[in-house]
DNA sequence: TCTATCTTGGAATAGTCGTTCCAAGTTAGG
DNA sequence: CCTAACTTGGAACGACTATTCCAAGATAGA
């Protein structure tokens, strides 16, 4: 029987996700990636073929590990609206603090980047996108059953606004956007989805995002 | 006296625009730049210096020539309401059909490139997203005067939701968006703003954005 | 222990990167 | 026409890029 791996090739995924996620893929080189998993470069090869192949490797991981817990999480939240903005609260915080402040979502980021064309990379972008609109529209539906939207309001439309304001957020804390300017542009969207006008200034849904402020 | 220029560095850097909007700035080499301007390197750097100096130049360019006017217009028009969602039929339409279509934004795609870090970038960058959230506020500053929004509406957090929408737009659009889905994420997000459900639901204030679809 | 089979480190590949340099060409005032 | 001042084409630079290759090392069944 031959030689077995001498690392684990989920720890290494894990580390290069990480690299390419705060610095990008395009200006990350295999240099790099050698440098940051310790591996040689015969190992990477055989391992993750390429850097294309790497980088969907990375993207999907990212994908599995890092997005869709959070958006099975707000799918499978009964609370409704408070749900959504418990979402963004977290996501605000996560992209402008603590340990990857800064570094956007690696999904978003990719939109721009150059290996976006790639097959396997497109469908993580575009899957990524439908799981989150998904989620987004299952707690909109748990808000209608609770009475907490306004009549009339269109889920789907809803839910597509929430993915687009959340690529909103991801890329502009790339830039070190202000938290409390984000959070007061996600508060402004779930108070026009809400209930009522009186309702929402008495006692808004999102009290909590302006709490963190 | 000495020589004159053999070419027209305003619509050379015209061209650069372009290469950098469409491609991105970090996959595309000098070489690139050379073919496509015609000129050649020495011309390039007497003229423009290095990469990155010609990166800063053709986003500031970028912003005098493409947003600034349309931010300006956005700002200017008196209708209201439905001057936002013009603003956004017109986005939509230029990122998913014509010449540029599938380019995103070039501000909106440089968040996420290498070169965001360099402060003449991040300057331009940050003016970008003020101009657009100030063209948004004065917008809604009007259609409040026209009693088109509801009431308690926070016109600074609205902007910024509006202007998060729109780098949403930017960004789904380069990754193949369907045109129908983006307007449909705008559409919902004005209804909100809008001054009450029943008014909205009956005669909506983006009736012509549906229509768009 | 032997050996087939895999893994590993690291050298070497050809190509591209941004940048610099210089001789040759071009211009316009004197 | 002369010449100072500038522009231009293109070669050349070292540093980097992703990838390949091979000898040496490691493993586990026979």
């Amino acid at each position: 029987m031959p030689d077995v791996k001498h690392f684990d090739p989920d720890a290494a995924l894990e580390q290069v996700m990480r690299l390419f996620w705060e610095r990008g893929a395009d200006v990350t080189g295999i240099a790099d990636v050698v440098q940051a998993t310790g591996l040689s470069r015969s190992s990477l090869y055989a391992t993750f073929g390429g850097k294309e192949r790497l980088q969907a490797a990375a993207l999907g991981r990212y994908l599995e590990r890092r997005s869709r817990p959070v958006f099975d999480a707000l799918a499978a939240d009964r609370r409704g609206l408070p749900a959504i903005a418990s979402f963004f609260e977290q996501l605000v915080a996560a992209r402008c603090t603590g340990e990857h402040a800064r570094w956007g979502c690696l999904v978003t980021n990719t939109h721009t980047g150059a290996g976006r064309e790639l097959p396997e990379v497109r469908q993580v972008l575009d899957a990524h996108h439908a799981e989150l609109r998904a989620a987004m529209r299952a707690a909109l539906t748990v808000a209608a059953g609770l009475g907490q939207v306004r009549p009339g309001l269109d889920a789907d439309a809803a839910a597509e606004t929430l993915a687009l304001l959340a690529y909103g957020v991801n890329l502009r804390s790339r830039a070190g956007a202000d938290p409390g300017d984000l959070l007061a542009g996600v508060r402004a969207v779930l108070d026009g989805f809400a209930r009522t006008v009186t309702e929402t200034a008495t006692e808004p849904v999102t009290d909590t995002v302006t709490e963190e402020r």
